[in-house]
Parts: C-alpha cells; sequence; structure tokens
DNA sequence: GTTAGCATGTAAGGAGTTACATGATTTT
DNA sequence: AAAATCATGTAACTCCTTACATGCTAAC
C-alpha cells in the first residue's frame, strides 16, 4: 500500500521538524505555521491529540524538563523527539512519490522537507504536481471559454484570476523543475540561461 | 449579529446560482464547481444534504420534471427554485460585509456575486480582503527574514514564493478597488506587455 | 496587580469527503 | 453489449476549529 491515505500531512510536518530538533508542543505550532505559510494558523486542539496519537504509535518519545534546574523556574514542558520508528516513518513519507504528495494539502510539507529528499524524488513530485494543476488548467480554461459570455464581468474577473494563478503556479515548478535537472548551484540570480533551447522543457 | 458565523458560503453559492435559474442538483453541483474554481470538486455528499437543509429552512421549493412531457423520457429530476424567504437571505448574505466576507472560504463566493452586490458593499469587502491578506503578508516576511539564514533552501524557497503569492493577490485587490472607485467600465487588464525580456525561465 | 504571553489539554461540533447504493439514459 | 454520464441519495468517518478549563511567568 502507498505509506497513507490521507491528514497525514501534520504528521509529517510534526516529523520533520523533530527530525531537525527535540521540541515541546507551543514551540512546535509555530514552527507548523512557520513553514506551512498557511493561512489559518493550527490550533492546540488539533496539534495536541495528533501528538499524543503518534506517542501511542510509538513514533515519538516525550521526556519532561527539569524543572528545578537553574534559578529560573519554567513551567514544565513537554519536549517530544523522535523515535527510531518515527525516523524510519519519516524516511517512508518522504521517499512517497505517489499522487498523494501532489495534492494540495500535501504538496507544501513535502516541498518543505525537500532537504531530506533525494533528487530522484523530488522530480517526480514536483512533475506531478505539475501535470496536476496543468490538468485542472485545462479544465478552468475550457470553462472560461464556454461560460465567458453568459457570466458578469466579476465572475468572469475571477475565473481569469484563478488561471493566471495556476499559470504562475506552473511556471515556478517548471523553473524548479529545471533547476533540479541542471543541478543549478549558482544563487538566485536573474542570469539567463544560455539562449540554447533546453532539452525536453516545454516553454510554459 | 452578523448574518452567519461560518459556512454559509455552500449556501450562498447556492442561493445565488439559484438567484440566477432553478437548477436541479446535479447541474448545480457543476455550477458550483465551475464559478468557485476549487481543487476540490464538491461532492454530492455535501451538496445533497444541503439542499434538504435549506429546504427545510424554507430557502429553496423543489418541484419535479414532468416526466411524460416529450417524447423524450427523461429520468425524474428534482429543480430548485428559491422561495421568497431564500431571496431575502440571499440579499442579506451578499449585504454583509462583516470580517466574515474576507476570510479565504468566503471571499470568492462573495466575490463571483459581486454583480448582485451594491457597490459601498463591494469596496468594504476588497478592501477588508486587502488588509487581511497585509496583515499576513507583514507576519510571513518578517519571518522569512528572521528564519532565512537557519532554513535550507527548499523551506526558504517555499516562504519566498508564499510571500510572492500573497503580493500578487494584494496587487490584484488594488486594481480592483481602483476600477471600483473610478468606476471603470473598462476590464481590469494586465499591465501592456514590455517588450524588454523574452518570456523565458525567471531564475528561481 | 493586571495584562500578555507561555504551556497543555478536553469536549463538542462543523463542514466536508469517501464509499456505498441505486438506477436511467446516451454514446460507442 | 459495454461504458460513460446523468441523477439522487445515505452512512461512516476524518480533519479540523471553537470554546472551555487550567495555571505559570514576564512585563508594564
Amino acid at each position: 500500500m502507498p505509506v497513507g491515505r490521507r491528514g497525514e500531512t501534520l504528521e509529517l510536518a510534526v516529523l520533520g521538524l523533530l527530525h531537525e530538533s527535540p521540541m515541546h508542543g507551543y514551540e512546535l505550532r509555530k514552527q507548523v505555521d512557520s513553514v506551512l505559510g498557511r493561512s489559518r494558523l493550527l490550533s492546540y486542539g488539533s496539534l495536541y491529540p495528533a501528538l499524543k496519537k503518534m506517542l501511542r504509535a510509538g513514533l515519538l518519545a516525550e521526556h519532561t524538563t527539569p524543572t528545578g534546574d537553574g534559578p529560573v523556574t519554567r513551567r514544565q514542558r513537554i519536549v517530544y523527539e523522535l523515535t527510531p520508528a518515527g525516523h524510519e516513518r519519516f524516511t517512508g513519507l518522504v521517499a512517497d512519490v505517489g499522487p498523494a504528495a501532489w495534492e494540495d494539502d500535501s504538496f507544501d510539507v513535502r516541498f518543505a522537507f525537500f532537504a531530506r529528499t533525494d533528487m530522484e524524488a523530488r522530480l517526480r513530485i514536483l512533475e506531478g504536481r505539475r501535470s496536476r494543476l496543468e490538468e485542472r488548467l485545462h479544465r478552468v480554461q475550457q470553462q472560461l471559454e464556454r461560460t465567458q459570455r453568459q457570466m458578469d464581468r466579476y465572475a468572469t474577473e475571477l475565473q481569469r484570476h484563478g488561471v493566471e494563478s495556476v499559470e504562475r503556479e506552473v511556471r515556478w515548478l517548471s523553473d524548479l523543475i529545471n533547476a533540479e535537472r541542471h543541478d543549478v548551484r549558482e544563487p538566485v540570480t536573474d542570469q539567463p540561461p544560455p539562449p540554447a533551447p533546453p532539452p525536453g522543457v516545454q516553454s510554459v
């Protein structure tokens, strides 16, 4: 079976962040909110139960901070870290290049941990994501052409803007794919690449 | 009280579409998917219960299509139309300019029915939406500056792209606000393409 | 001394999806 | 005759949010 069905995006985010360093829940929330710049902030009502569940599943280990350590008495915090099983799980998840990794929900998290993903998997995920978006683009573009005349200017404008956003997204992915293929090490510059037509890359 | 809290976006979409013409459920789904070009398609498991609920609430009336009408026997379809109460509800919803109308969820639907919304409400909603996005922008930009050095290039790139997307969205809203203010009749066009750079791959 | 931020949790409920169930009609 | 599309619905489940509950610590 593919590693998992759904809603493992929070799990992956937690695993990925704890992979870098142990943390307690409150800090974890801030990091999740930061790494996945989503519109809504993750609520504790989601996070803490998820942590408990992962504890039970043996992916995490908890240990409380010593209270009377220094002169400053901080509140007892519960610091989580990955178990070996948690490491394995993380490795398994980032290696999953199936359609689940291209979904709107998961893609961002996957991308955030691309540094821990090997290049082949990165390419597959980027390309999968791109073709998913291209399908969507075709659907919406055709719809726009078909229905444009019977829609008012606001509805039309909304669709036009939607199309442009997806086009932008596709371009972004294409750039990333090119960068992966050429393994460009140079920092982000506006150096135009050599005028030779890049092989196999369709212009977007 | 403000008209309602949450999740009235499907309700608004249905009311808005039926406001234009009566429809049966299957057709309604396609229209909802079309008008709100969301990533996932609306499932019948959401739509039909919602319709039943609105029926019970007296917002909709149903009538089945006559079967033996013409030579062609189409399947019985249930056509929904707005009741007077439904019309009122729709009018109430589009007149609501509170924060709920600026949320990610609702904004698109509100915008889609801007033709049925008076200009003052349109301006308030556009401006509210813009300041919401600007807040988000500041948050994320500051975060990007703070954490940039301790993040790998993928995490950084993700945030950079996120920032750019929001900036784009803000510009779009600003254009719309200007158009409203000047009551420009011309459609909102992209700035005339400067002849300068070839539409090649931007650096990543 | 009071507000703001740190820190952890639970209970109830909302909004949606998937999978299931059924059957007619149209196209290939 | 099979496959695709039209058409309507229900049950179970998932993921998430809001609201509640509790208490410590830092800053004003």
